[in-house]
DNA sequence: CAACGTCTGATACATGTGTTTGAATCAACC
DNA sequence: GGTTGATTCAAACACATGTATCAGACGTTG
């Protein structure tokens, strides 16, 4: 076992990785702006992670479990609080987007919004693969809030507030110059409670 | 791409560099590619447009105010049907929405989902500084209806409707697969009409 | 025709890219 | 204490990148 003390060289790739892939993109960053950051070797990439897109599909991997877990955490907790049929739609939208207004990981939300916008197979399909589950668990959950309307409607109506949650997320701590200081940047209670009432009057 | 029916290099240029930016971001598309599937020279691009980052700037610029005329054209059409302070919702939305959905360049909404996750200065300022007399324009309009809730609400609420639209226009084409095979793609009307209830709903 | 300015073409340039290599380093174990 | 296996390092690899150069092709004008 090696010691884990602060020197562990993938774990400051990894965190080094997030934040610039976060800011600029996959093909924005080089290895050698990431093991500068880091201060480690080149080398050290390929080393860890075999590949720049390996190390790219790690950090998404990771973070999209983190996310996902707590989400269907909160869900849970909130059907046994309630019945699991009669969980309203703000504490859905809740569930949902908590995780992301809260991420203890600042460069999180940024790099999440990232996601839906990549464009390489093998990258589409890991966020894919690891979106479709929460998709459903909450569609279908959200779902009982609107039975009447078609499905496609549904869907398009679903779509966009993970857009707007995505945009949100992409945004948040930029709000401050977008708003030209009205919003606080940073200020996660207020762009939650935001978003719940956003999210819940459209849903329902 | 193009064939030979259109000899203007600049323009051939510009087509096929705002497509494989629209797919594959700014970072993402060589000039080598560009110039390549545009069947022109690798220099021309420098000789017409100075840069890359010139062409994409020409690009965005294009873009927008196409789109930002359209939604400009629209709004004053509903503000004379109606008075210029009573404008439904509905309306509002859809002339927000209705140049995304109905662009007559199949790469733009892609393009335009893209803009706000630019973090190079000089685009961040270029699309701020287009997208802002519109984002005054719509806003104050929409704020009439939603005279009562602060003012930093009304702007993450106003913020969330442009993410969810930016989303929306991202992933238009690809709603088939990604809501497999319920909605159809491409379907434009659905998708607006869709939108339109969504942001009304959540704005009033 | 000749001269001109505009545009295109092949090619060169310097630097940056992801990746590989092989020697050096280090801690742990028999 | 010497050996082993894992890690780090500087350097090198082949190739891609954005950009610059400059000779020539083209069409217009004098």
């Amino acid at each position: 076992m090696p010691d884990a003390s602060s020197p562990d060289t993938p774990n400051r790739i990894l965190a080094c990785a997030e934040a610039l892939f976060a800011r600029h993109g996959f093909a924005g960053v080089s290895l050698r702006e990431i093991t500068r950051s880091a201060g480690v070797n080149v080398a050290s990439v390929n080393y860890h992670f075999y590949d720049k897109e390996s190390l790219y599909r790690t950090i998404i991997k990771r973070h999209l479990h983190l996310i996902n877990h707590e989400r269907l955490e909160l869900l849970q907790r909130a059907e046994t609080r309630f019945s699991p049929e009669r969980v309203p739609v703000d504490n859905l939208i809740d569930a949902l987007a908590r995780p992301v207004f809260f991420a203890e990981n600042p460069n999180g939300p940024q790099l999440l919004g990232r996601l839906l916008f990549e464009t390489t197979p093998s990258i589409v399909d890991l966020v894919q693969s690891e979106l479709e589950p929460i998709m459903n668990r909450f569609g279908h959950a959200l779902r009982r809030h609107q039975p009447s309307i078609p499905a496609a409607e549904f869907l398009w109506k679903l779509s966009f507030v993970i857009g707007a949650l995505h945009h949100a997320a992409l945004t948040f701590h930029s709000m401050k110059r977008l708003t030209q200081g009205v919003c606080a940047d940073g200020d996660a209670h207020a762009a939650l409670a935001a978003f719940t009432g956003f999210g819940a009057a459209a849903l329902r």
